[in-house]
RNA sequence: GCGCCUGUAGCUCAACCGGAUAGAGCACCGGCCUUCUAAGCCGGGGGUUAGAGGUUCGAGUCCUCUCAGGCGCGCCA
């Protein structure tokens, strides 16, 4: 409907040009926004305040010229020149009407758009480390970059939702060395266990599952092993620890613990994820990138462009040259590749996948490395304005007042299973995304529980739960409901509740596509919240089953169409839409 | 110290590429259930948008500075 209004505001401007009322000029962008006040009515364009100064007039006077020559319309009922110079359109009802009909028409498939042109797009989302189970602050990455996916996805983006398995580098040998020092500790009590190693309990699990499948096949002498537990340094004496488990195992059997470790833990990954209705397309693995020689290869080609050079024994990537603050090791002096190695063929993967656009969406602590990664594939001649990272602020969990501290290593965490097991699938996804990701969450488990019955989420499903519960009631009550009649006759809407809730309705298509081009979940929720105001108001001030025929069928026509909004956003969001509460 | 982000009602947050009188929820006060679910609705009080300048027809929104908070500044990930 916007767009209906620009190409007549486009139009008169146009007429005002050839007939040199008003000098050719650049015209900007023809915004029209939705008014906030219904006495301003439908639409508002600042169109002539915008463009007084260059027609050379007053923005009124020029408003009057433009509502002169704006040509006759289907959906305009009169327009309006308000405050300094805005152009109010008032729209004619049936123009209202007739979005319940469109709605209807396209159920489900309302509120769609094709402005992403099915453009190959990547999502890259959690991404934990498969050191330990999801805590609460992945979750929030979780729920916001599935709504961002499912977004993308209504506006015709083909999206891939991925997440990046960090299966190499020093936390998974950490992991390793935990798992293999708790089985260790299964025939031996006297074995110590550091206190920067990985203290869940999950990893005795593991240790366990460990034993009963290969029994005493990773038992070594341990003679060699207590000396290392002197080591005052912490990081030098896991480091140690971890030399020491692969000498001693050797590749083969480290790989085995090493696995099982990993395997066990991110399986309990995929499951949360699940539950928590989240679902990846491809699981890809950092070390997939090692072993089939990406890595190596884009250190080549970058050395080959002399983005490389060598200092301290160590491999240095360019980087101060395209943006960042310094330079940036790829290959330590011990010869281990560095993450941001691996992150640079990860993104090379990702272009040379067919991925035109790539989304990243990391925690706000990472913020510092986007700098860095963007310079990588400019030096790799990847277009680095196809990358996209978005930030997720962590959330911090609160049990009352008392601030929760939480560390994967220490194993003190409220795990994500256990969040949702406490406040509920819905509850807990609605609260991770009402705002907006970039800023922090305070999630106080006792508030989300406490007043689960006041948060929004059940505001919206309530409307839902009502609109079903009208129909149920309907036949009970010995009413119909005949929807081709209803449609061929919805002019007796005309109520300042019924034309709000329609207007309301109708900017549905809007607010999904602003939401999925701006990574703003949030959007969505507000809007739903608008919808479920709007229908509860008119809930309260009409009523549905009455014995006007034509009426009746009109007004749950509108209630029907109402319900299909809050079932399709809802379903965004992956919140469920209950029929009874 | 340098960089990025944030600062809106008592609390938690909105405000659609700069638009009209800055809006909700919670909390507080007052109304509405012989009528489709009161998990609801209606009304009321509550603000110098951290502060000071600037840009322009117009600023919570853009620019500069100050103050306050968060995060980042590894041959960790």
């Amino acid at each position: 409907m916007k767009k209906q209004i620009q190409e007549l505001i486009a139009n008169s401007l146009k007429t005002l040009e050839s007939e040199e009322i008003i000098p050719a000029i650049e015209q900007p962008k023809i915004t029209i926004e939705n008014s906030r006040d219904s006495a301003h009515g439908d639409f508002a364009s600042n169109i002539a305040m915008v463009l007084a100064k260059v027609a050379k007039t007053n923005p009124r006077g020029l408003a009057e010229k433009i509502i002169k020559y704006l040509p006759k319309s289907d959906i305009v009922e009169r327009t309006e020149i308000a405050g300094p110079g805005f152009i109010n359109f008032f729209l004619k009802q049936n123009t209202h009407q007739s979005i319940i009909i469109d709605i209807l028409e396209k159920g489900d498939q309302y509120g769609d758009s094709s402005i992403g042109n099915n453009i190959a797009t990547l999502v890259e989302f959690v991404s934990a480390n498969p050191t330990g189970p999801l805590h609460i602050g992945h979750g929030r990455g979780a729920a916001y970059g599935a709504v961002v996916a499912n977004l993308l996805k209504k506006v015709s983006y083909k999206v891939s939702c991925e997440y990046y398995v960090n299966d190499a580098g020093r936390q998974m040998d950490i992991l390793a060395v935990s798992v293999w020092l708790r089985y260790l500790q299964i025939n031996n009590k006297n074995i110590p266990f550091p206190d920067n190693a990985y203290q869940g309990d999950y990893i005795n699990d593991i240790a366990d599952s460990l034993q009963k499948t290969h029994a005493e096949k990773f038992i070594t002498t341990t003679e060699n092993l207590f000396p290392l537990f002197a080591e005052e340094d912490p990081e030098l004496k896991i480091d140690g620890l971890i030399g020491y488990c692969k000498d001693e195992l050797g590749q083969e059997n480290y790989r085995i613990v090493f696995d099982e470790g990993l395997n066990v833990i991110l399986a309990t990954i995929k499951n949360d994820l699940n539950n928590f209705g989240v679902e990846f397309d491809t699981w890809f693995s950092e070390r997939s990138l090692v072993d089939d020689n990406t890595v190596s290869k884009c250190i080549e080609k970058l050395t080959n462009n002399n983005w490389i050079y060598e200092k301290d024994g160590a491999q240095w990537f360019r980087s101060s040259k395209l943006g960042d603050e310094k330079d940036r090791v790829l290959i330590r002096e011990n010869g281990l590749a560095t993450y941001f190695a691996s992150d640079i063929a990860y993104h090379l993967s990702k272009v040379e996948r067919g991925f035109e656009k790539i989304i990243d969406i990391w925690g706000a602590d990472h913020h510092g490395y986007i700098t860095r990664v963007k310079a990588s594939m400019q030096a790799m001649e990847l277009s680095p304005e196809k990358l996209e990272v978005l930030l997720v602020q962590f959330a911090t969990l609160y049990r009352g007042k008392e601030k929760l501290q939480m560390s994967t290593r220490s194993g003190q965490f409220i795990t994500l299973k256990e969040l949702q097991d406490e406040v509920g699938k819905d509850a807990t996804r609605f609260f991770y995304i009402m705002r907006k990701s970039e800023q922090h969450l305070d999630f106080d488990m006792e508030l989300a529980k406490s007043q689960s019955n006041d948060n929004p989420v059940y505001y919206i499903q309530y409307a839902h739960a009502r609109i079903c519960s009208v129909f149920r009631q309907m036949p009970e009550k010995g009413f119909t409901y005949n929807q081709e009649e209803a449609l061929s006759d919805l002019s007796v809407l005309t109520e300042t509740h019924e034309i709000k809730l329609l207007s309301t309705l109708a900017r549905y298509p809007e607010v999904i596509e602003n939401a999925a081009l701006a990574y703003e979940p949030h959007q969505l929720v507000y809007y739903l919240k608008d919808v479920a105001n709007d229908f509860h108001t008119y809930y309260n001030a009409s009523q549905f089953l009455i014995e006007d025929n034509v009426i009746r069928n009109a007004r749950l026509a509108l209630v029907v169409a109402t319900k299909q909004v809050i079932k399709n956003g809802l379903s965004l969001l992956g919140v469920s839409s209950p029929e009874v509460m």
